[in-house]
RNA sequence: GGGAACGUAGCUCAGUCGGUAGAGCAGCGGCCUUUUAAGCCGUAGGUCCAGGGUUCGAGUCCCUGCGUUCCCA
């Protein structure tokens, strides 16, 4: 190889790095020469941090510190065994203390930190000079010490090490050491540092996985079985929202990205499988904001032979129970979960209300005064997005042109809604038919279908239905959805006719709900971002 | 979609009225065997997000773009 290629090769692998990554590869140069694999080995036996801190013994210190005494005094006096128990640690170094002959450190992993001491003295064993390699380490750098666990003179448990290893040398500059990484969009974009630079980011990831496991179990304990279904799909249904629309080379056709797993759940009921749920990943191609990801996280769950008021029972026990669960592990309670200016109230029964009945307490008159209506939605200035999608084209649009049910939808979001109080979970119920195309309409009622939404901290957490299987009124509610749709939407939205051919071959009456995993959690874990509960948020490249 | 704010050393942040770009931490050299954000002495470090404009002179004022955050719809 000419010196020409090897210069190359060595620009094009370190990416003209910053001075202090400079200084990183020379001291990895020495902490190899002084015998030690820089990027680490395998290790067994290695205890958590926060688990070593309990192990502490507090008798055999006090044996050990006595056995030192007498050995002090009497030079003869025969030494025990050391008694303290020894533990074997990894971490990363997150503050450094060298004091001549003596190096402190405090390293952390996912479970808490702990202090190490390496003496030039007692730190011999291992694969080299511990002493040595303690003292060339930077902040930052992945260690692994091994040695009995011990109390300094100001009462801090401590590895007082008899051997360090190198576990992986850090190349990069850690954040500051006491104001951790700072910066918001740095902790999105290089999550790997802020997990360990803010250990409340890897509280909140763990508590966010704990609490899926708690749901799948809690459901799996009650006969539910969690299927998975596509995610790539030749037709996107079950919401009305747009996807993300993809390629398949191999044959020669597009699909989208689920923006629901709804119409393939329903499908398993035909077939026999009475309760099912999936927890995973639906799409949508829509805005980003506190509490929209692109990307995110939806239980769905469907019972046979229930109805909405039955799927309302599990949802509010589930909630209820995860939430006590996370309570007990951050020693909070369920009845009062803090969230931002709220306190949540899991605990008690949740609050129940009508549509109609919400809606007049909101707006001050019933939502069937349709000329009361328009005119509220005219003077609250709701109307205008609607006038401004009629018109288009020359064409001028008059209220009279649009669906009041919309303008009583719009009029609700924005005014009832926000009526809730965001510390009381409450069941918004029976919502009108009309905007819901997929649910079944009351027995009793039929201009208000079977659904119900679950609202907590003003934020909307999960529907709930009795869904309609009845093939012949379903198929005339995709023709009705099909027939008010704009040319784009048309491309992605299609009349579902195996879907169709499903309810045909008969689907059980069933009750449906959905559940906001990530809402869930933000509420759960007093987090004001969707952002703060998804480890890899949807960020904008940046070059 | 509309409005506002922010972007300065590896990190956390100052930077006044437009006049030589700063601090702390981290780093580097030295001393130190019970430290606790260790300490003491010394020292180096900048594409002020990018591009354009005004000006004798721009981190600072103006415009455009990029990114982020917040508020509103």
């Amino acid at each position: 190889m000419s010196d020409d290629q090897t210069k190359t090769e060595q620009t094009h692998e370190t990416d003209s790095p910053h001075h202090l990554e400079q200084q990183r590869r020379e001291k990895r140069d020495a902490i190899r020469a002084l015998g030690f694999e820089p990027h680490g080995v395998r290790v067994d036996g290695i205890t958590p941090l926060a688990n070593a801190l309990s192990r502490y013994d507090e008798a055999a210190d006090a044996k050990w510190n006595e056995a030192q005494a007498a050995k002090k005094a009497d030079a003869s006096f025969e030494m025990p065994a050391d008694p303290r128990p020894v533990v074997t640690v990894a971490g990363r170094v997150v503050l450094r203390r060298p004091t001549g002959k003596l190096v402190w450190m405090n390293l952390r992993d996912h479970s808490g930190d702990i202090q190490v001491a390496v003496s030039a003295r007692d730190c011999t064993g291992g694969s080299g000079n511990g002493f040595e390699l303690a003292k060339l380490l930077d902040l930052g750098d992945v260690v692994v010490a091994t040695g009995p666990l011990m109390k300094t003179k100001t009462g801090e448990v401590t590895v007082w090490a008899s051997s360090l290893e190198m576990g992986s040398k850090s190349l990069a500059p850690p954040p500051e050491k006491w104001s951790g990484l700072q910066d918001v969009e740095a902790r999105y974009r290089k999550r790997y540092v802020d997990l360990y630079a803010n250990p409340e980011t890897m509280h909140a990831a763990q508590m966010r996985s704990r609490i899926v496991s708690f749901i799948r179990r809690w459901l799996n304990d009650r006969g539910f079985l969690e299927v998975e279904t596509p995610m790539l799909q030749t037709q996107a249904g079950g919401a009305a929202a747009r996807p993300f629309a993809t390629h398949m080379n191999a044959l020669g056709i597009d699909l989208y990205m689920r923006i629901a797993p709804e119409l393939f759940l329903k499908r398993l009921l035909v077939g026999g499988m009475p309760r099912v749920f999936e927890i995973n990943r639906n799409f949508r191609n829509e805005g980003l904001d506190k509490q929209h990801n692109p990307e995110f996280t939806m239980l769905e769950l469907y019972q046979a032979f229930g109805d909405v008021e039955s799927v309302m029972e599990i949802t509010e026990s589930l909630a209820r129970e995860t939430a006590r669960f996370v309570a007990e592990t951050t020693g909070g309670r369920a009845k009062a979960m803090p969230y931002g200016d709220y306190t949540i109230d899991f605990e008690s029964p949740f609050a129940r209300v009508t549509y109609a009945e919400l809606f007049e307490k909101g707006l001050g008159f019933a939502s069937g005064d349709t000329a009361r209506v328009k005119k509220e939605a005219q003077e609250r200035g709701v109307a205008k997005k609607f006038l401004k999608h009629l018109e288009g084209e020359g064409r001028k649009a008059s209220i009279d042109d649009v669906d009041p049910l919309l303008l009583v939808n719009e009029l609700f979001e924005e005014f009832a809604e926000k009526s809730i109080d965001p510390g009381e979970p409450t069941w918004i119920m029976q919502y009108p038919a009309a905007l819901s195309p997929l649910t079944r309409a009351n027995r009793e009622n039929p201009q208000v279908a079977d659904r119900s939404d679950l609202f907590i901290g003003h934020m909307e957490v999960g529907p709930h239905y009795t869904e309609l299987n009845d093939p012949d009124v379903q198929a005339a509610r995709f023709r009705d959805q099909l027939a008010g749709l704009d040319d784009e939407e048309s491309t992605f939205r299609n009349f579902d006719s195996d879907f169709i051919e499903a309810l045909k071959v008969g689907m059980p009456p069933a009750g449906g709900m959905g559940l906001g995993i990530d809402r869930l959690c933000m509420l759960l874990l007093n987090q004001r971002t969707i952002r703060d509960v998804i480890l890899f948020p949807m960020m904008k490249p940046v070059e």
